[in-house]
DNA sequence: CGGTATCCGTTCTGATACTG
DNA sequence: CAGTATCAGAACGGATACCG
């Protein structure tokens, strides 16, 4: 995991396409981010931190399906990749609260994007999945 | 895989945190969609494929570091899910063509946010990363 | 409560070999 | 060229047990 080191950056102007170009033939460090942000849990985990703040057990409590494991892990990657603020307590029982970061909150209106556009299109990917498996069963015919 | 009739669908409006709160309490199939949307392979396929067709070899060539057990897999998902169309011209030797469709298309801006905010937004992120594992090094000094 | 450490089965991936 | 099939290794993810 040794990383970039931060200086070497200067993404090239222009179209996505470009952009993409660029990245894939530098076959940087873009595309490890991409997979941390794109994550499921880490996707609803800042999208659920969007304006307020929450506590470890809220969190679980709320994406639901999440093992404890996993979202210790997630904050913890979202943490050290600086979106997530992770703020400890000193009392007891102990009382961790999570909260989004500036840097965070800049990925805030893209990740809403993605989960609206998943909302808005799933019943055409659902139709899309239906005739695709049906024609994969006839043949031709 | 039950469909979601594309008229059951109506996802509350209102913000997102509303939305993801709906998303979750319905355990649906949102997340299975936002997982395969969000893969990093799909991520790169359609942004690959703005505006232009592209063979199988060509994709495999430009993203390079996908093998092409891989590719094939992330290409036949998207054609699965009516976001990408594969036309095979029946020579010798094969000819096969990927192109965005019209669902694919309604992704494509998405997709350059999330793309566009990794690049911007590297640096600060390998920043934020080098400060986390320094501090892991250094206990509480 | 909020973790960490460990075991362990499942999934994902890449490399390789073979086909139309 | 564009796959499909197979196999082994790595990564992922859950369950459990235990600590501060």
């Amino acid at each position: 995991m040794e990383d970039g080191t931060s200086k070497s950056v200067g993404s090239p102007e222009g179209t996505l396409g470009e952009c993409i170009e660029w990245d894939l033939r530098n076959g940087c460090e873009v595309r490890q981010i991409l997979d941390r942000v794109a994550d499921k849990w880490s996707l609803l985990t800042i999208a659920l931190l969007e304006r307020q703040t929450l506590r470890f057990s809220e969190l679980q409590r709320q994406i639901d399906g999440v093992s404890q494991r996993m979202l210790t892990v997630t904050l913890r990657q979202l943490e050290r990749d600086g979106l997530v603020t992770r703020k400890v307590y000193p009392v007891v029982p102990p009382r961790v609260e999570y909260s989004l970061t500036d840097l965070g909150c800049t990925l805030l209106s893209t990740i809403q994007s993605l989960v609206a556009w998943t909302e808005e299109h799933q019943a055409e990917i659902a139709a899309a999945r239906a005739e695709y498996d049906a024609r994969a069963a006839e043949p031709v015919a």
